[in-house]
DNA sequence: ATAGTTGCAAAAGGTTTGCTGCCAC
DNA sequence: GTGGCAGCAAACCTTTTGCAACTAT
């Protein structure tokens, strides 16, 4: 499904189609990256120079809302925000904050937590915590 | 494993004790929920009156990166600290924020992401994203 | 005695809110 | 024409930082 169609469908719940919620939303669906709101915000800004970030923010949270994209919150401040949930996992060390892929087959758990809890799943988020080898080495922690 | 051990082992690392860092991590050991910042502040300043906030984050990032704790950032702006990884799952609603616990035996892939990363791995997170029943059944979404 | 920690306050950074004018419908 | 949205700026909240006094070692 695209950035159109998508768009498209809202109109029935009173959202209204602008240009820039589609290209917020296309770069969003483009990508494999999990950008943050300023990383959308100066994207979008090359095509529409006078967006702001509070279009940025409304935008993303209206989608969200409506469970098109997730709001995927790490250690570090700013939120991410993913238009295409369920492609891998992460590690991400405590110490470095460094984040590592980690590719293994999707675990397989969406319908049994829709059927479980009556809720309409979007996707789900496995992170694993841990030290990472380079901070392990290091002699001094504080 | 408990409070006083924990800051007993942390002394190597030239990490000293404090009985307001004593208060902070019993308080996260003792607990189910996944305080913010600010809850464990209001609770140790019942003890020790003069904590400030400044201190609670210089514990909490502390016991972070020595792997201790876990910070689990939710969308909801503040983070929450964890002192006892490993117990459930959850479900968060997407349009309201509400957060219901799901219960299933956990998924044992801790070690496999050891062996495949070289992270000496704490623990991990799975959370599902959706929309919850309330939500899904009322008109306007916007 | 030394170096890490506390408490305080200021600063920083991300996100939200209020408002006016504009535009999609 | 109406109501939602854009753009802008101020406000807000969480977290970090700087520093002097203190304290565990």
């Amino acid at each position: 499904m695209d950035a159109i169609e998508i768009l498209k469908q809202l109109k029935d719940k009173g959202v209204r189609f602008t240009p820039q919620r589609q290209a917020i939303l296309e770069f969003l669906l483009g990508t494999e990256s999990h950008p943050t709101a300023d990383e959308i915000y100066h994207h979008v800004k090359a095509k529409f120079p006078g967006v702001s970030l509070g279009t940025i923010y409304n935008t993303l949270n209206m989608l969200k809302v409506h469970g098109h994209i997730l709001e995927l919150s790490y250690g570090d401040m700013s939120s991410r925000f993913d238009g295409n949930p369920q492609n891998h996992y992460h590690i991400v060390c405590s110490k470095c904050g460094k984040v590592t892929d980690f590719h293994r087959p999707l675990i397989d758990v969406d319908q049994e937590a829709e059927e479980k809890s009556g809720f309409s799943i979007i996707g789900h988020r496995l992170e694993f915590y841990g030290i990472c080898p380079e901070c392990n080495g290091e002699k001094r922690l504080n």
